[in-house]
RNA sequence: GUGUCCAUAGUUCAGCUGGUUAGAACGCCAGGUUGUGGCCCUGGAGGUCGAGGGUUCGAGUCCCUCUGGACACCCCA
């Protein structure tokens, strides 16, 4: 095969789109009913707008982004995340001075350079939802209520939301500090990953899959632990308000966000049907990164979740979704006056927003039958001369095998009656 | 970046320790029914066995390299 789709990527064939419509259209829907406007930006930005963002040491930032320098030598990053560039047009256009909170939702494709592996593909696509101007919790928990509310309405069912804070920049070196003194004393037991994360991100270790980690940190001390007061008030304001709305959670102190700019509220979408790559979708509070992209300190929440992952879970528990939709007619040929007649009615029926198909190959009626029955048009019409003569057909339905005679002039009405129907 | 497994018709796969012309099912095309789909029957098309190199009288089968895929690690947006 001389050309192939590159590695990491993947066709999103007929036979599947229906169902990334159907999903699309949901969280539009919900989206809209949660007050949150769409914004698109474009597929890359300037590479130092990540850099800058997600933290210029990272791992992500240092190989994991697809990034290329342009003709004129600007370093340019296909977007990683959503998160960055909607800042950056939240500042660019001002968007701050219009109205105090901005509520901002996209789905999109976005773009990571490594190797693939269970819903993580080189190009991917997320939906998520950013609400600017706002430190109050009661926005923390609308967030996480517009992200359960998709899944809800979607029909996934068990999922799990696990919350946690990660302090703020008042509260979190001090208790850094504390936690690794805390692990100091068996940094020889721990895994080999580990100790390389005692340096570089020490928190990280809470999240470790080694086992002897696990049992290392067990009884380490916790961010959520060690909050300021107006951490630790935030904290409680949020699980207050997920109570009031009936979602359940659990505080679970070992989440990590892996980027400095995130403050207080961090919270996962879990879902046991997925495999190593179990998180649904992820988010939090960033207070710090407005200001960080060079725009005035503004508070902001928001999360991001992977539609690759939530359609793998939806495949999985059998989830119903729309059926793809059909030709209602498909109007068979029996001789050049009738494909004549097919090419020309099929026009008016179109027009008229019915959908129908005829045979473009001049095959055999028989051959058109069964095309019809693969397409899975609901109704057949065989047109020739004797049809055109007498002005009547008959309209059979494919499911039944039943005809039915109706005059030629009646066929736009009936098939009109039978469209609103469906 | 690291590790494990995998690669044969359009698809899912079979092909025993190397041995003639590489098979099946489904799908596709046509006919049985000269104007009616599905079920059935008959026939047909479709493969440089992922690519390149090596061992051998002989390689789909053994060895090496590469490419691609799956899963996991690292990382996690």
């Amino acid at each position: 095969m001389k050309f192939t789709s590159i590695k990491g990527t993947k066709d999103i064939l007929p036979g599947e789109s229906h169902r990334w419509q159907y999903v699309e259209q949901t969280i539009r829907t919900v989206m809209h009913t949660f007050n949150y406007r769409e914004i698109r930006t474009p597929a890359f930005e300037e590479t130092a707008l990540f850099a800058r963002g997600i933290g210029e040491l990272t791992d992500i930032v240092g190989k994991q982004m697809y990034t290329f320098q342009d003709r004129g030598g600007t370093s340019l990053t296909l977007k990683p995340e959503m998160t960055a560039s909607v800042i950056r047009a939240y500042i660019q256009h001002n968007l701050g001075e219009q109205q105090p909170l901005v509520k901002l939702y996209y789905c999109a494709p976005m773009f990571r350079q490594e190797r693939p592996q269970a819903g993580r593909l080189r190009q991917f696509h997320q939906f998520g939802a950013e609400a600017i101007g706002g430190q109050v919790a009661s926005i923390d928990a609308e967030t996480i209520a517009l992200s359960l509310e998709i899944y809800r309405k979607l029909g996934i069912k068990p999922i799990t939301l696990k919350i946690n804070s990660v302090g703020c920049e008042v509260c979190r070196p001090p208790y850094k500090e504390k936690f690794k003194k805390y692990l100091q004393h068996v940094y020889n037991k721990l895994s080999e990953e580990s100790k390389q994360r005692f340096d570089q991100n020490p928190l990280r270790i809470l999240d470790s899959k080694d086992a002897t980690d696990q049992t290392l940190t067990q009884n380490a001390p916790l961010m959520k632990d060690h909050l300021c007061k107006e951490c630790d008030r935030h904290f409680a304001q949020l699980q207050s308000h997920l109570t009031t709305l009936q979602i359940p959670f659990i505080v679970d102190g070992r989440i990590v966000r892996g980027l400095d700019y995130y403050t207080k509220t961090a919270y996962e979408i879990i879902s046991s049907e997925l495999g190593s790559q179990d998180a649904l979708a992820g988010g939090g509070r960033y207070d710090l990164l407005v200001e960080e992209l060079g725009g005035k300190s503004t508070p902001a929440v928001g999360f991001a979740a992977g539609i690759e992952r939530l359609l793998m879970v939806m495949e999985k528990q059998k989830v119903k979704t729309n059926n793809e939709l059909m030709p209602l007619l498909y109007i068979a040929s029996a001789d050049d006056r009738g494909k004549h007649w097919a090419l020309e009615q099929a026009m008016q029926l179109r027009r008229a927003g019915i959908s129908c198909e005829v045979d473009l190959l001049n095959r055999s009626l028989k051959a058109q039958m069964r095309d019809a029955d693969r397409q899975k048009a609901l109704y057949v019409i065989v047109v020739g001369e004797s049809e055109l003569a007498q002005k009547k057909i008959s309209l059979k339905e494919m499911s039944s095998g039943t005809e039915r005679s109706i005059s030629l002039n009646d066929l736009m009405t009936e098939l009109e009656k039978i469209h609103t129907g469906i």
